[in-house]
DNA sequence: TTTAAATTTTAGACAAATCTAAAAATTAAA
DNA sequence: TTTAATTTTTAGATTTGTCTAAAATTTAAA
């Protein structure tokens, strides 16, 4: 039996993979829990005992198969129920990750697979993020991100690639939501950052922002 | 912070009181719960060091107000999530408790409250029991237990007063479901068994079935 | 009312998950 | 390429929740 601080650790371990491409660092994985590099240090041990990573002392980890499967499985879980919050309890967008932070560990394959139906097997949560499948599959994505436009492009905003509270009220402060026209008037070099129009109106964001924002081009 | 550990406890606290009106005992805790009396004892210092219980030594423990209302929550969570499971996801009662014991330790006001108005206020979970109200008040019931009615009196079923899985497939084989006819034909002074029609079909039940049986008079 | 049985508590131990402080290994810099 | 800085691991503690075995207390029985 897999427990819920293990749970974590997996779900950790498969965004950072994201991220980087390569194993994934013991203080990276510390930073992203917001725990001690030694706390992190025992969990991988009990993880690799489970065969869940594959990790050589100082050189990082890396999900396995096995451990693949599981965090998908959690992803899938936390990203369904916040569709589940929104679209039927009504929440707001920026109100539901704790909430589904607890959901996403009820243990229970056909709830999750009953609620994918009630829900009518939703592609992407209320934060645009893509929502896997029952066999661990990720839906097609036709998105880019914001930071990738060039100067005089635009499209709308399908989605953001993080989800944390503060974000999400900036997001709502500069009146973005899904289904924002964007477009980037201007590239500043000096800090990176961007001179948009959010639905007509002039706006400035940072390069931070931008590389969180997904966006579909007409 | 309460912990998932003290908030089974406080439950099973409130349970047993219900059955026995006095303070409830060090063993029959640990029999609830399935664990070790010196266990039970470890954790009713915490919760006497969090004042939900009063705990006098080797005399019993009973719930304080905090602690009523602590676990009446966790109550109505159980129950508003047992309603979910069945009336939005299609499962069947005999099928929803496992999954609602983790549910009901989710934290959220407003999840509870949310859940309760998209249920529609329900006043009955799948098993016919009571769900408290936001502010901890059950509803007003009208049913007596089946061990409770006369010779030659009958009723329909309207709830029971026990959700496990065994109970309610020994209920599904008997064909006792929520509506069920049911009239006493003879009680049995040996061991306090009933003679009863099911639906006006003969059958013969323990004076155990009989207790955790609701009953509507009519 | 003394003894026996049952119940409850204490003492000491253990696993899970975390921490601090120090040691070991790796990487970067002079 | 040796030294310094950074990263990672180890050693030893702590907290939570549990256990077994033994001691203390209460209740029931002779």
């Amino acid at each position: 039996m897999i427990t819920l601080a293990e749970e974590n650790y997996l779900k950790a371990i498969l965004k950072l993979s994201k991220n980087s491409k390569n194993s994934v660092s013991t203080n990276s994985i510390a930073d992203e829990l917001d725990t001690k590099a030694s706390s992190v240090t025992d969990m991988i041990k009990k993880l690799t005992d489970k065969e869940l990573i594959n990790y050589i002392p100082y050189r990082g980890v890396y999900l396995s198969d096995s451990g693949v499967k599981k965090a998908i499985e959690i992803v899938r879980k936390h990203r369904l129920w916040e569709v589940f919050l929104v679209t039927k309890l009504k929440f707001n967008w920026d109100e539901v990750h704790d909430i589904a932070e607890q959901l996403e560990h009820i243990k229970s394959q056909k709830l999750v697979d009953a609620l994918d139906a009630y829900l009518g097997y939703p592609q992407h949560d209320p934060h645009g993020e893509p929502i896997p499948n029952k066999y661990g599959k990720y839906p097609k994505s036709f998105s880019k991100r914001l930071s990738e436009l060039e100067k005089g492009s635009s499209g709308q905003i399908v989605g953001v690639s993080q989800d944390n509270q503060s974000f999400l009220k900036y997001l709502n402060s500069l009146n973005i939501t899904l289904g924002t026209s964007i477009k980037v008037i201007q590239k500043i070099d000096f800090d990176d950052s961007l001179e948009i129009t959010i639905d007509n109106k002039a706006s400035h964001i940072s390069i931070d922002v931008a590389r969180n924002l997904l966006i579909k081009q007409k």
